[in-house]
DNA sequence: GGTGCGATATATCGGTCCGATATATCGAAA
DNA sequence: TTTCGATATATCGGACCGATATATCGCACC
């Protein structure tokens, strides 16, 4: 997972450990969290493999504060074209492991984010369709703010269905491939649009 | 986390393992998942503080399937208490220890549930106004499908604001402490009402 | 009447990840 | 000028996951 998050964001720029978290929490916090604890071992194991090299941007300034410059390899881009080309059923049924894919879905083929999208939204249809059954059957059994909760899960699954559904259709009309994700009127129907 | 979780359902019956995990996916499983390799050596070691005392129902049916059934003792019913109480900030900035508590909401005074509840509603209002800011600043700089998912986590925060605030609204309404958590139309209004 | 399969039931274990903690520098406010 | 929050890297014990193993139960299907 790491792995794949740190290759994708150092595609777009070489960065600090530090400014690699920043990054990413703010584009996937909402959904997945990870720690120092976890990012410096990968980063040192990535290096190890040589899919990221090294760069100590002293010499300009006299910092001895021990900066480290994170640059992508050839390599550590196979590498990354291997991880997200790998997404077994966990890409599918593992919300963050999705929403990481989604993270990075303008390195992917149209056929591939379609596959993805409806795969995700197959599933949550399982999910729903087993929670209001269990809604159904518990009603009478379970104090209320338990079955607030049960209740709280199918309302989300639904409107990610919704989401997803929005997102499939988006991928239709603009799957010709021309500048793959890189138009953001694409979307702007499909949100909120909050402030 | 687990051992809250599994005390909690072990006040209302006993249980074996196994019927555990179904009731607290079914209940839980939205938000928190864990597996069967947390979930016995948890049981183990609650046995081991006498948190709760093990039955072999055999005898009747002369199955050698050894099935064990857990049973909630006094102490660990005082655990349960001491576990619930001591939710510090994790209680309220960790989606899945909140919706813990919330489980069980029906064993914790109306007081400790209002707090709960708008410490978290609190904490969310800040991360959205955070997230605001990061889409103003970025929506020029990152790709859109980065800008999607990052829509999404302000819309699901927004949502999430929402039903808390009924469910404070809720509190209030109720909050004569007759019947605590037992009525099913308290909620009825606030939620989407699917099928 | 057997057989084969999915659900029930418990258990372990390697490896991954988290949370806490330590260390040190930087910029800015008080 | 010192104190504080943000920047920056690093480690480690313990918690947890996912895979795997084992065995029984019920029932559907031929």
């Amino acid at each position: 997972m790491l792995e794949l998050a740190v290759l994708g964001l150092l595609k777009e720029k070489p960065m600090y450990g530090y400014e690699v978290k920043k990054r990413l929490d703010e584009r996937l916090g909402h959904t997945w969290k990870f720690s120092y604890g976890s990012l410096y071992p990968t980063l040192k194991k990535l290096s190890k493999v040589e899919a990221v090299e090294l760069e100590f941007p002293d010499g300009e300034t006299l910092t001895r504060k021990k900066k480290i410059v994170y640059r992508i390899t050839p390599k550590g881009e196979a590498i990354f074209e291997a991880l997200l080309d790998e997404s077994g059923a966990s890409a599918t049924e593992d919300r963050e492991a999705f929403m990481l894919r989604l993270a990075f879905f303008r390195y992917t083929k149209p056929e591939t984010r379609r596959r993805l999208l409806e795969r995700r939204r197959g599933y949550l249809q399982d999910r729903l369709a087993k929670m209001k059954e269990s809604l159904k059957t518990l009603r009478e059994r379970v104090d209320a703010y338990s079955l607030e909760l049960m209740q709280y899960g199918a309302n989300e699954t639904e409107h990610d269905i919704h989401w997803l559904e929005g997102m499939i259709e988006a991928e239709r009309n603009g799957a010709d491939g021309s500048q793959p994700g890189t138009d953001p009127s694409r979307f702007g129907v499909l949100r909120g649009e909050t402030t």
